[in-house]
DNA sequence: CGTCTTTTTGAACGTTCTCAAGGGATGTGG
DNA sequence: CCACATCCCTTGAGAACGTTCAAAAAGACG
């Protein structure tokens, strides 16, 4: 069932030998992004150092350390997470085609939070040591950064208000939706359903639950008929009865930009 | 008790008659806060468009309205918060001095979260529709934005951490940890006692805990000796004690930019 | 086919919530 | 100056939601 996105790699991040040209970049024509101009492209392109690829269940940065390389997903699905010295984790957000990956990284001495590949992934490499130059000598590149960045706030803000305000079945209705609505953006779901490996430990990690009631909790909500997960897909029949459920608001999207 | 803190203005935001000129910025010799340079600083005292001052309680701005007004805090502590349709409120954060404020309404539409002033602030204010321009003339004042974008993240993170995996306990020791430890980068806070305003209420929303259940976690808090929180003041006396109670890593601030 | 991972179920326990009521401080108007 | 209103904190008690421990069933993989 979710072997169809399980990679058969070695493991390790490996940096490909080919290149992508930017003009060829699997974004470029994505309903839900916002591509690049020509001479926008040009200075990207000049500033990727390559791609690497990560099998679902790598680690792409590790918690702790300090990152050397930012990226861009090309392909694929990835989770931030934070661990507790004791072993608490928490999933943070997850991260789809078009997000930038490792803005904090970027200032930061040493990462807050992990990353791991959730599905297989392709993503664009960027040198950290090159950020600084890109920002200051393409403002409006880094205008579309600093868009992405409030789009991120918000999104861990609407988190936020899942876990502080709402109960194990409306946070999980909310997760669905605002997953399976990521995923609609750039073309990985489809009708309200998302072949995504998810397994319940991960959602109990990201919604603060136990593994146990996130169980019983799917399992009363799979009965409502209102959100149906099961370990390689997430399904919502209904949207908008989804949404009113959880109390989610008019959250309208607009196309995201991507370097 | 509460009444030092607390403003005796008629309502309504006020842009001020006079000016604050740049130079004379009351951030300016902040230790915490990283001060912009002689050129920064003419084009940031251009780009402003005056002050508004706010008594404790009043809103700042109101959640799903469209914001014309982007804020760069001077003196006080605001909040931010999120309604849900049924009356259930979250808070989002806390701004100190320093904190640029409204960067979501920068693009969105409509505001997803409201601002309430929680002491009399000082705002400084600057025109919504003339950002754009800021952003793509002063790539450095841009990546400064990106930066303080990237630090409201990290801290919208550790909360989010904090709503998943910390009992009420422990979340009371982390929220006080934090408020003192980010105002105490401004100097509003010394010794780790912080003279600030907060009801149980507030604290309840910001960590998702009932107002009932808030009271009796911050008894045995008080009990513990590891933090006295009353409704004027946060102190924790041993910061290294409260920080490992909560499960707090290391955490060092570094100077904060402004604009 | 055997092993590993993931899901499912049962049952007891504990944290946190809700409802309800009382108490203290502060402010206001008669 | 007192009566009253308001706001916030405090306390009690029962109920609900969620957790933990334990074990078995189901599914995925080689």
């Amino acid at each position: 069932m979710a072997s169809d996105v399980r990679g058969t790699n070695d493991n390790g991040a490996r940096t490909m030998p080919e290149r992508i040209r930017c003009r060829e970049c699997p974004l470029r024509d994505c309903t839900g992004l916002l591509a690049p101009d020509e001479g926008q492209r040009a200075w990207i392109e000049a500033f990727k150092s390559g791609e690497a690829r990560f099998a679902r269940g790598e680690q792409v940065l590790r918690q702790g350390v300090r990152a050397t390389r930012l990226h861009t997903v090309l392909e694929g699905v990835l989770m931030r997470y934070r661990l507790l010295e004791d072993g608490r984790r928490q999933i943070l957000n997850f991260m789809f085609p078009g997000d930038f990956v490792g803005l904090q990284s970027a200032f930061d001495a040493d990462l807050s939070h992990g990353i791991e590949a959730m599905t297989d992934t392709l993503l664009c490499v960027f040198p950290r040591d090159r950020f600084f130059e890109l920002a200051l000598s393409h403002p409006r590149l880094s205008f579309d950064l600093t868009w992405l960045a409030a789009r991120e706030e918000a999104a861990l803000e609407e988190h936020l208000v899942s876990l502080g305000q709402r109960n194990a079945q409306e946070r999980l209705a909310y997760l669905a939706v605002y997953l399976v609505g990521r995923a609609s953006e750039t073309g990985v779901a489809r009708d309200g359903v998302l072949r995504l490996t998810v397994t319940q430990s991960q959602i109990a990690d990201m919604l603060g639950l136990s593994l146990v009631h996130t169980n019983r909790s799917l399992q009363a909500l799979r009965r409502a008929g209102l959100v149906d997960w099961t370990l390689a897909s997430i399904a919502v029949p209904d949207m908008a009865a989804a949404r009113h459920f959880a109390q989610m608001d008019g959250d309208v999207l607009s196309p995201r930009p991507y370097i």
